[in-house]
DNA sequence: AGCACGCCGACT
DNA sequence: GTCGGCGTGCTC
């Protein structure tokens, strides 16, 4: 036993001493283990005259952590004076890295919200939270500022008593000694008249100080569009409206599904709400899917209001750091973002605004696995503010709050301008009268849908949700499949580049132009992409301009802007592409939708499969009927009975519902149980299949208590191999997600896998591969 | 997450 | 006899 031991229970007169109520931080270590940490807080830290290195809650510091004082980075989340256990000792912080702090009270319990909900430590989850533009030292330049230490202040009155031969040296000193503000040595020089020499003689004579001090650079330059005024409402548009600013009022927590078919206007609601919020001082946040972030939408917003923030993926670390400074300064009315931008940090939030709000991207696919429609409504009650979300299609999440009446519904049925919702026909592709009439993608009767359309003026979208030409490449004689290397997974044939890709982790190669395995030269392209259709599609109309539009077309940075704004010119006639496309445009000129393949999506092994197929149909033939020329859409399927199909087709989303809530509950999925999934993944096929055998057991003996708590698994994931790596997957389930939080939080608290064999946990995940 | 501590095999 | 393998546990 070491000395200290004997002595532990009896505290020497020093240690008494330290056992005094402290100024403790509290500080949670952005990469470490999931707890908050104290530490002592350090004198030069406290100092109000020092603003640069003061201490406060939200920014963050450098500690020593661990053994051999490594040093780690964290975000202290609160000071207290605390009474510590005389044996204890606190390391001290050792440096404060912000100028000010990056959250407010408020923002600092969303984000352990959600480091409690989804199972993520909460440094990693405010790193999440905090744009590293800002973090860093982007945007903000050092620079040295003069100032007149006191004493020499003093002298001034007799300044020849310094000794100063250079008359330009006193010139300088009185010019600073007039200055209200810190200059830097330029600007005094200017003002005195003389050059810096004199300047940096006086400092080197010590008559004058100078320090560092970080400031921001730069200006935004925001393009202002032509001013729009608000447009007349619908009688729905109107009672949606008063509702909305009816919550505004109450200055409430409340959630409002605004559910408004394709074309019902929706978005004007929105910006007659928000200007209602605005009118009172306060500010909107609106979330938008990050394929809608278009500048279309981005103009209407910018019509509408002076002072706009737009938070996009595309923005350089130094432009989001601004927006994000003049968001908390309060300089913004309007906050347009994608996922990420119900973190801005508005100083007197009033509403926020989730559109399209069933779409995939609001869902974070790395940690902290977050929800943005979750994580808006914890904002929206801690703050008390309204939360609308808008749909055409709303998550069956959502619709069943609704029902349920814990969000109000309100319901935009009707399309603006009283215009029709567009006839919508089935294709039967095993309809041997229709796909023998080439050995093509397109049918006989979408042909022939086309051939009218494009007579008549109109325009055609094509939705094809599969990028590249063939999606698989397969010798006849011998079955052999073109495989990734590192994720087992069919290789895409890319004409334009003549290429073999995996859309999973992008290795690409060079494609076979013989078997590998029975030497055989006649492998067959198998499978429709954009690229196959494209080159069918012109080939069959050859006097009409045709744009593809997928990841592939879209590299450049503006390639998406200048082809939609050649389809509105009508330039092009016929735009086809991916989901791109299903989402938001809004085209008078297109009379004809044709879904080329429905089916795509609907026998993935996903309990959200036919909900996803349902939505892209929906949203899709949305696209037409939007002028006065009408417009009709056609759906390829070979699945015509399938009620996703059907319903979509009908534009009929409560007979989807309807039928999907059925399953789920008779499953307990998602809204009728919470879900959970794990993964493991590693390098070795054998230690990740054992890790993830270890985790199942762990979970269930933690699940013990819970008897309506279903463990599935382990089994090799959906995706088995991805990127190199073997996966193995479990999914939880449970009537509440507080059971699946406990559950896993005991299952992992001593779970160790071997090195190279990581996991993760995602809470309400949207895609099971 | 990292890093030290500790207990078992192949080397000087 | 020691060097080093990575399994276990702790970090204010």
């Amino acid at each position: 036993m070491r000395q200290q031991d004997l002595f532990a229970a009896d505290p020497e007169p020093w240690e008494q001493d330290a056992a005094q109520t402290r100024c403790v931080a509290e500080v949670a270590i952005t990469q470490g283990p999931d707890q908050v940490f104290d530490y002592e807080v350090p004198a030069a830290f406290c100092d109000a005259d020092q603003p640069e290195r003061l201490l406060q809650v939200g920014r963050r510091v450098r500690v020593p952590f661990g053994r051999g004082g490594r040093e780690a980075i964290g975000y202290c989340v609160a000071i207290e004076n605390k009474q510590v256990a005389a044996t204890r000792k606190l390391k001290p912080i050792a440096a404060v890295l912000d100028g000010q702090s990056l959250l407010t009270p408020a923002m600092l319990r969303l984000t352990r919200w959600m480091a409690d909900h989804y199972l993520c430590p909460w440094g990693q989850v405010l790193e999440a939270v905090v744009p590293a533009g800002v973090r860093g030292r982007a945007g903000t330049r050092e620079v040295k500022l003069l100032s007149l230490p006191d004493d020499v202040r003093q002298q001034l009155q007799q300044i020849d008593a310094l000794g100063l031969k250079s008359p330009q040296q006193k010139q300088a000193l009185q010019t600073l000694a007039a200055c209200r503000r810190p200059v830097t040595a330029a600007q005094l020089a200017e003002r005195a008249g003389c050059t810096t020499g004199p300047v940096r003689q006086l400092l080197k004579l010590g008559l004058i100080e100078e320090r560092a001090e970080r400031v921001a650079t730069g200006e935004l330059v925001d393009e202002v569009p032509q001013r729009e005024t608000p447009l007349p409402l619908n009688p729905d548009q109107q009672a949606a409206l008063d509702h909305i600013i009816a919550a505004l009022d109450a200055r409430q927590a409340r959630g409002l599904l605004l559910h408004g078919v394709t074309g019902s206007g929706k978005t004007e609601v929105y910006l007659q709400a928000i200007d209602h919020v605005v009118g009172f001082g306060r500010q909107a946040i609106v979330l938008v899917p990050e394929i809608s972030l278009t500048p279309q939408t981005v103009r209407r917003f910018r019509s509408r209001f002076d002072r706009i923030a737009v938070l996009h993926s595309r923005l350089t670390d130094v432009e989001r750091q601004r927006h994000w400074r003049r968001i908390a300064a309060g300089e913004v009315q309007v906050v347009v973002g994608a996922r990420s931008a119900v973190f801005a940090p508005t100083p007197h939030l009033g509403l926020i605004v989730i559109d399209e709000e069933h779409e995939a991207s609001f869902k974070q696919d790395s940690a902290p696995r977050y929800h943005a429609r979750d994580v808006a409504w914890q904002r929206a009650q801690a703050e008390g503010v309204p939360l609308v979300l808008g749909s055409a299609t709303p998550a069956l999440e959502s619709w069943q709050r609704a029902r349920a009446g814990e969000f109000d519904l309100l319901e935009l049925p009707r399309r603006v301008l009283d215009r029709p919702m567009p006839e919508v026909a089935i294709v039967d592709l095993r309809d041997r009268g229709e796909t023998n009439f080439s050995r093509g993608a397109i049918t006989r009767r979408l042909h022939q849908a086309m051939v009218t359309a494009l007579r008549d003026d109109g325009q055609v979208i094509l939705l094809l949700n599969r990028r590249g030409f063939s999606t698989h490449l397969q010798c006849p004689a011998c079955g052999f499949v073109a495989k990734c290397e590192h994720c087992d997974l069919s290789l895409t044939f890319h004409r334009n580049d003549n290429l073999v890709l995996c859309h999973y982790c992008d290795f690409e190669q060079q494609p076979p132009e013989y078997c590998p395995d029975c030497k055989s030269r006649a492998i067959r392209y198998g499978g429709l992409g954009t690229q196959k259709l494209e080159a069918e599609v012109r080939a069959r109309f050859p006097e009409y301009a045709v744009a593809r539009m997928d990841t592939d077309s879209m590299r450049g940075r503006t390639s998406h802007e200048e082809v939609l704004e050649r389809f509105r010119r009508g330039e092009i006639r016929i735009l086809l592409g991916t989901q791109m496309i299903a989402k938001g445009l809004d085209f008078p000129g297109v009379t004809l939708v044709g879904v080329v393949n429905a089916d795509t999506a609907l026998h993935l092994a996903d309990f959200r499969a036919s909900e996803r197929t349902f939505q892209l149909v929906a949203q899709v033939a949305g696209r037409t009927g939007r002028g006065h020329q009408g417009g009709r859409v056609l759906v390829q399927t070979l699945s015509p009975d399938h009620p996703a199909i059907v319903a979509a087709a009908r534009h009929d989303f409560e007979m989807f519902a309807r039928e999907a809530i059925v399953e789920r509950r008779a499953m307990g999925y998602p809204p009728y149980g919470a879900m959970a999934r794990m993964v493991v993944r590693g390098p070795q096929e054998g230690q990740a299949r054992d890790a993830a055998t270890d985790l199942g057991e762990r979970l269930r003996s933690a699940a013990a208590g819970e008897d309506d708590a279903r463990i599935l698994g382990p089994g090799p994931a959906p995706i088995p191999r991805l990127r190199g790596e073997f996966r193995f997957h479990v999914q939880l389930q449970a009537p509440r997600i507080e059971q699946l939080q406990d559950i896993v939080r005991q299952a992992t608290a001593k779970f160790t896998p071997p090195k190279d064999v990581r996991w993760i946990v995602d809470i309400d995940p949207w895609d099971m591969l």
